[in-house]
DNA sequence: ATTGTTACTATACAAAAGTATACTAATACT
DNA sequence: AGTATTAGTATACTTTTGTATAGTAACAAT
């Protein structure tokens, strides 16, 4: 079964690409964008939900850009945060079910990067 | 059959991701990101490849910005420029095979995209 | 009263990415 | 000699993104 983007491709005649697959894409480049966004993503998926955690887990990030991005990620429908009051307080940073169908879309461009670097060591050394 | 992330995802034992699939992730990041790459990409897909084609295609690009993502994508194996003499000059910007197969990783955010719109509407009118 | 813990915020700054506007080089046509 | 065409480059600027460093709020334990 082919894809959208596939099928649109091939139809010569098409003009212009609708609108709402740009704003689905740039959706999805939004949320995958940026030094902190996939490997906080990543973490998330690992199973480390906790500000501390992740902060411990993805080397070098300060606490600033944790917070602006799991904020960003929050709005966007990525991630929930849940509170529970405990003392100390304990905050979890949970995926929701787009978040962890971005999983998708990280293993499709991993499959790419891969490709990719073989086909360059194939053109680089024939 | 389970792609290779997925798998390490599954593996909770897993602590560390591969420095290869994070320098695959980073390549595939880094040819997609920005303003301008995917409708480069999407108007060299649809067979506009020269100079002024893009510009035209792509509104608002300024020839500077055409130029330069031109000049990353070319150094990053994802297109050609094949230079004809004839007069005027004729200069086409061709997608490598790696170029071409990113239609893989475009589909896939797209799919992504569509089903988080979807998502979000659903969870705000329940 | 001091120290420890988690989860951040505030301020100032630096670097990267993108924009605006004008200009150039090579060639041919009139 | 002046105009047109393609394919860009040059310079200065603004905006966005990320960094560095220090500080805060709410508790509890010692």
């Amino acid at each position: 079964m082919m894809s959208d983007f596939k099928e649109l491709v091939k139809e010569e005649k098409v003009k212009q690409c609708p609108r709402q697959y740009i704003l689905a894409l740039t959706d999805t480049l939004n949320v995958i964008t940026g030094k902190w966004k996939l490997p906080i993503i990543a973490s998330l998926l690992y199973g480390k939900n906790r500000f501390k955690d992740l902060q411990e887990n993805i080397e070098k990030i300060t606490p600033r850009m944790l917070s602006k991005e799991l904020k960003e990620l929050e709005v966007n429908g990525i991630v929930q945060r849940k509170v529970y009051d405990q003392t100390p307080v304990l905050i979890e940073y949970i995926l929701t079910e787009s978040g962890k169908n971005l999983i998708n879309v990280v293993d499709t461009m991993l499959d790419w990067g891969m490709a990719h670097r073989r086909e360059v060591m194939k053109n680089d050394r024939p």
